[in-house]
DNA sequence: GTTCAAGATAGATGGTTGTCAATATGGACA
DNA sequence: TGTCCATATTGACAACCATCTATCTTGAAC
């Protein structure tokens, strides 16, 4: 399945509680100035930078520079991604519970 | 904010390439045996069986001892939370662009 | 060009994590 | 009771990660 390994690296970046917590007052923000996170964060800036880095490179968030800041916002593909799976998890999670899987079918019925 | 805590855990149980296909796995099985894991992902059995322990502990997915056999399934109310953090997400990214950072507000006013 | 502030990079470090081999546990069945 | 099989636990180790201090880069304004 292409984008599984993208999958992985969405959930490691928003899988950190700085890097969610940043992604998430983008998410009630819509655009955010980099020196904000800053503020809000009990770290130090070359982390937040550093956490920033890490969302960009998964394709989390993306930035834009104007003048002396950096503006970041989400990146919608990664979003619909992490929607993507929580939508199939959640169609898994409330599907009939009917066991599958070959080998545990095989010995039941063997 | 109640729950933010949880969300990390449940992202980082998540983000991590055996535990997504154990999870990715679930959710096409609704119910998958123990064992079945070990056939699929390409690490030992105690390797899996702490995997398993780790998607437990952080609520994603919940086992049942039937005879030999353990039978695991996605917990609703985890596979809920990752819906809801990626239609957040998702709401996020498509708002308009309105900067609102309070300290670069200031400082373009200033 | 100089200065100042925002942000990135480098290097170091302590803590966490994924993995394995070896062993333990616990149910099923003879 | 004893054996077999599925699963869990233990202990060890290498790799990774979040964080810091110190320093570098870059754009703006004087």
């Amino acid at each position: 399945m292409i984008g599984a390994v993208d999958d992985v690296k969405i959930l490691q970046a928003i899988g950190e509680p700085t890097r969610l917590g940043i992604v998430r007052q983008l998410a009630s923000g819509g655009e955010v100035c980099a020196c904000d996170f800053t503020a809000c964060c009990d770290v130090t800036q070359p982390t937040i930078s550093h956490h920033l880095k890490v969302l960009r490179e998964a394709g989390v968030i993306s930035g834009e520079r104007r003048g002396t800041w950096i503006y970041y916002r989400l990146e919608p593909r990664a979003a619909a991604r992490v929607a993507a799976l929580g939508h199939t998890l959640l169609a898994g999670a409330q599907r009939d519970p009917k066991p599958v899987g070959a080998k545990a079918t095989l010995k039941r019925a063997g």
